[in-house]
DNA sequence: CAGCGTGGATACCGGTACTATCTTACTACA
DNA sequence: TGTAGTAAGATAGTACCGGTATCCACGCTG
């Protein structure tokens, strides 16, 4: 297919289209004359997957180019594409300087639910420890072990099965872009999900009490 | 206190206090003199929380405006202030044409989970069926009411306690405070930890199988 | 054989979230 | 009482991001 159609058909502008292609997000098509290349089904995946991470997950272009260099690395195992994918699209303000405590804390409940596989430079890692310690600054909130155990018990319990329900058997790229995209938009389910929860369980105490 | 002590123990910039005054996202302190005006502890408290949504739950600024405006007015609820609040941080594509059969799918899985006081025009929901549209979409990914309604059910069980855990007995300005600044910052907390989760579980699947 | 649409390049744009500068004048200290 | 320092308030400017728009020379299609 041509540019305009790989553009309709995934339903984005043909100028992002050439702007992801100037990028280097999106790799060039083939070239069969001086003013013609041709698009194929590989393309318009990878065009979907960018456009989903962009509009569902809020990554910003440049990390999307740090994304497709690790999806396009095909020495790279799989498990090291994911984790370098996952510190990269992860999102927030930069986990600046680290508060050995917070860290503590953060690494005792990882202990406590068991997990013992997540690599010490881990960026949510950082992160967890950055907002422990916003926490427990000045403001009313507080975050000590005993509800953050709580919290990664549930986390445990969805990531699990999350992993569990990936097709291992597919090829090496369709799984990549399954994992990567399932990861942001199943994030956001789940967040409007809570969400939802909140008002229906608000409801409910807000009525059985006063106002 | 003066501007500048405010803008240094939120650890903000001072330009940054000056342009939120602007924007009426914080309310002027009261005038003492001609160049003069005094600034309170809710003056501190209101700095705190707008930065958190900015910069955790990355809230734009027009949103902020809005938000503030919901907090300061005092003859609202404080759940309607709540729902308020919830609709206008919620951050994604704008969920455009209403796919009937989505918000059937999305109805059915509320209806299931026992959500029955979740309002008709809650952006989540409409959010949420317009995620399960692009799901269902073109793209290897699917959201049956089966998977929904298991994503439903640890979204209750987190939300109940979260709800559960708030202090109802405080202020209504600082439940409101506690109740916004807690949802952001707890959702980044547990989205954290479930991406923690995920690295743990990928890696443990992918050492006792192949690569 | 007309003219549409292509690949490729470059320039431009609108929004967001600040940041810098300037003016005027109060105030605290010497 | 003089004076250095800083406050408030207003206006202008900036950096970045994520695209858009335009242009060009030319091959392909009807």
């Amino acid at each position: 297919m041509l540019v305009s159609e790989l553009a309709e058909r995934a339903d984005v502008p043909l100028a992002t289209v050439k702007y992801y292609l100037r990028e280097h997000l999106l790799p060039a098509g083939v070239t069969t004359g001086p003013r013609r290349a041709e698009y194929d089904e590989s393309h318009l995946r990878r065009l979907r997957v960018l456009r989903l991470l962009r509009e569902v997950g809020g990554v910003p272009v440049t990390s999307l180019r740090q994304v497709v260099e690790a999806l396009d690395d095909e020495d790279l195992p799989v498990h090291d594409v994911m984790t370098l994918v996952a510190d990269v699209i992860s999102f927030g303000p930069e986990p600046a300087a680290q508060d050995p405590a917070s860290l503590a804390v953060v690494d005792e409940v990882l202990q406590r639910t068991g997990w013992d596989r997540v690599r010490g430079g881990s960026i949510d890692r950082q992160r967890l420890a950055s907002l422990v310690a916003m926490l427990n600054g000045p403001g009313p909130l507080r975050a000590g072990v005993d509800v953050l155990t709580f919290y990664a018990r549930i986390a445990d319990e969805l990531s699990r099965a999350e992993i569990a329900l990936l097709d291992r058997n597919t090829e090496r790229s369709l799984l990549l872009e399954q994992m990567v995209t399932g990861s942001v938009v199943y994030g956001q389910v789940f967040e409007l999900l809570r969400r939802i929860g909140h008002e229906h369980h608000h409801a409910q105490v807000t009525e059985t009490a006063g106002t």
